[in-house]
DNA sequence: TGCTCAAAAGCACGACCGTTCGTCTTTTTT
DNA sequence: AAAAAAGACGAACGGTCGTGCTTTTGAGCA
């Protein structure tokens, strides 16, 4: 490895961690360089532009992200158990890390707003995260764990929520309910996907007593 | 009413829209003098400081919450009525006017990871603002319309991420179906606190025909 | 009509922003 | 060891930031 591209990796780490407390936003090369003790212009050399070295701190997140979440989260079997592995490791880098914000989610609030490359890639990452939890959503549909009629998209609709509130929960609010909270939120859903929807009788238990 | 009085709050209209768009960290004293076309320290001299101006701006934006989403919800009687009128209005709040943030919602972010009198209003609005999601919650058990074992404070979180998410994807991710989703969301979250806990058969229906 | 005082403007400040440029030093290649 | 390339630095640019001061303006009242 390159001299060069050494220091561009430790200089991405630092980004990343002041992009955590700041926001991709409140980044800023001055501090930057200040944390890494170097100059303005040696930091700024390694990336061309602010723009590219936030689109190089979110690559660097998804990734990691990637690694935390969903990679040992394949380790389970396919159905109910890796989607619970998944959301259970997602969870736990919400909660236990609460120390540190997630850069999607001060993002989103970040961009939603302001056009530009850094929010296509921002949007292209979520969606692509959203699409993983729909596949694996799709994998406990078809082992026969959630029901036939679910649809995957909103319930990762529904997932997104409890992730959100318990990163609004657990920092803005410092509530240490959040992460148990959301784990029983995460629990209800998948009950009620389970389930037969409501105002029907429940397809075999009454079915093979009824008839 | 002054002279002075009526520029603040033509000021401090301008100022939540800015804010709405760019975030409370986003507002600028340079930018909200060119919107107004006056001199920055014209409107500088308003305020004070900065920061009083953005906790100007939280109070001018919890007047208009409190008097769009809880105020008409009051209207209903109390009850599950009323809880659905309030989160109704906050649905519609939240997504009809897509075209500008929640600046609780960015706030959440931008302010989670900074200590200081902004963030210490914005934590005592939202609280404020679950309380009365609580009463609300419980007047709905007392008439017996929820279930007594009801947690108001996790049903509050519960909503919140609902909130959340229905901000996410309409502004982020521009997904048009998330308002209906956030219905259908509520719906699914009363009903299960309507339902008697899961592993026991729902009390009326099925004993009737079971036994 | 003239006076008074609040309101707004004007100006200056120090700090920090992202970025560019020329130069020097270190590393890599030949 | 010499030549070439890459890395880092320091200074400076034009801007914008929030915030003080002083001056000018203009509205409301006597």
């Amino acid at each position: 490895m390159r001299k060069g591209e050494q220091t561009r990796s430790a200089i991405l780490a630092a980004a990343c961690e002041l992009a955590a407390r700041d926001g991709l936003e409140g980044l800023t090369i001055g501090v930057l360089a200040e944390r890494m003790v170097m100059s303005k212009s040696g930091v700024f050399a390694h990336f061309g532009s602010r723009e590219d070295l936030q689109i190089a701190v979110l690559k660097a997140y998804e990734l990691r992200f990637v690694e935390d979440v969903l990679r040992p989260g394949l380790e389970a079997p396919r159905g109910l158990a890796r989607l619970r592995a998944i959301f259970g490791n997602w969870l736990d880098r919400t909660a236990v890390e609460a120390a540190s914000a997630c850069i999607w989610v001060s993002g989103a609030t970040e961009y939603d707003d302001r056009p530009g490359p850094v929010r296509d890639e921002l949007v292209g990452m979520v969606k692509s995260w959203q699409r993983e939890l729909v596949r694996a959503i799709r994998q406990a549909v078809d082992t026969g764990e959630l029901r036939a009629d679910t649809d995957p998209g909103e319930l990762v609709f529904d997932l997104y929520g409890v992730i959100l509130v318990l990163h609004h929960d657990a920092r803005l609010m410092e509530s240490p309910d959040a992460p148990a909270r959301a784990q029983r939120a995460f629990d209800r859903l998948i009950a009620s996907y389970l389930m037969p929807v409501p105002h029907r009788r429940p397809a075999r238990t009454v079915r093979a007593v009824a008839s």
